[in-house]
DNA sequence: TAGTGGTCTAGACCACGAC
DNA sequence: TCGTGGTCTAGACCACTAA
């Protein structure tokens, strides 16, 4: 069924089992390019291309003059609902906290209005391109950046109030919302794995090619009618997501 | 900040703006291999490499021989929970057409006890490699492959019952399940995005090097006890997920 | 300084598609 | 038959790390 393997995917398959049978535990040494080559009969350039497969998968990270190294993992887990439960922005809980994992620092806010993207427009029931108040931020944590962030709410809800300030104040936009009676009740959540452009990259630290994100776009309803739209990137490697519902 | 960019993925920046600016449009042919090469002034095996990024991006696909073409998406909207609403499942639908989209195909069904692996003894509850009935299956769509999925239940629960059975009678197992008292009341689902192994990039016709499936490990329960694990290999291109949950 | 990964060249051969 | 993508070779040079 499956034919000849190419020699580099072949040379990538064996060093894969070495990695998932755990003879070559995290955080272990790969040969180098060149014993790789030599080992298994192929040019470097293939021994390259097989270590290339490899950090597409996410298996091994490289340092250049140093080595390859079989990659340290851990995820982050993002529950829901219960990051967004009533009583947590109720109480005053940063929102922030519960949407990324624990130990999450925030950095560069940037809040200010700006064209609705599309999805954004029709969302929220204005106009393609009118002006919505935006609130995008990053998350780090341990130094490495892992999720971008930006919310899209009606400038009516916003105006005056502390929504529009880099700092929303206890409970974060979700509490403002509610002192005008516009509290979510309900959020849907849509899901997408897919690649990161570039400036999102850049933004995440994704260096590697073949990097993936999840991309969620989170539709906050007050009763029928959308309040905010937020839309994030999450490093794919790094968070696992937790739904629970009932039947 | 970003520094030099290699020649590579120079050339893979510049086509990839043609895409998202829909100058290439859905379907559109790229210039071939040498052209890209003598056009960027590189050797060809660099334009091979920056189309290799674009591959792994799920950009692009290439038909050797014919050429190289910007591929055309369209992702199955995968719900939840309206999917396993018990209304769903008690009225005797088929569940699996809720959890894969409209139109799948069901293929391959293999049922039959199988030694329970370590994240499947855990939840059920039994020792380690203890028999569990495991019931795997493979989705289609349009003739794509575009799920597998492994579902594993106690022993206890089954023996004897339609779910031993390749077809397991109106409303799928969980009509099973409810019958004896254990349907079930509350899901979890937990989402993680990960390269497929070489078996699971086979068995989903995934065959360019960095391709992506999100894995989706649901427990089902009745009250407290978990009575199935599920565990979905997914095609990440092929989906997108949505979730609805209350406030 | 020696070894490492990263990039790149300038070819070659193959199987396949379109004509 | 000719152009296509896919694979592979046998080198080269660079920047970097570690000793």
């Amino acid at each position: 069924m499956a034919g000849e393997q190419p020699a580099y995917r072949r040379v990538a398959d064996r060093l894969r089992e070495l990695i998932l049978s755990g003879e070559l535990a995290e955080g272990a040494r790969l040969p180098s390019l060149r014993e790789i080559a030599s080992r298994y009969g192929v040019a470097t350039s293939i021994a390259t291309r097989a270590l290339d497969v490899l950090r597409t998968d996410g298996l091994v990270v490289s340092r250049p003059g140093a080595g390859t190294y079989v990659r340290r993992f851990t995820r982050i887990v993002r529950k829901s609902p219960g990051r967004l439960a009533h009583d947590r922005w109720g109480a005053g809980a940063a929102i922030q906290d519960h949407d990324t994992g624990p130990r999450a620092r925030t950095v560069d806010v940037v809040v200010g209005d700006v064209p609705a993207p599309g999805f954004v427009a029709d969302a929220l029931g204005v106009e393609p391109a009118a002006a919505v108040l935006s609130r995008s931020r990053r998350f780090v944590v341990e130094e490495r950046a892992v999720q971008l962030a930006t919310s899209y709410l009606p400038v009516e809800l916003t105006r005056g109030t502390r929504i529009e300030h880099t700092d929303a104040g206890e409970g974060g936009i979700y509490a403002r919302l509610a002192e005008q009676g516009v509290g979510p009740t309900r959020f849907t959540e849509r899901v997408i794995g897919r690649s990161p452009l570039p400036e999102e990259a850049a933004a995440l630290g994704l260096t590697a090619d073949g990097a993936r994100v999840l991309e969620i776009t989170r539709f906050a309803y007050a009763g029928d009618r959308c309040v905010e739209v937020n839309r994030m990137v999450l490093d794919s490697d790094a968070y696992e997501l937790s739904y629970s519902f009932p039947a």
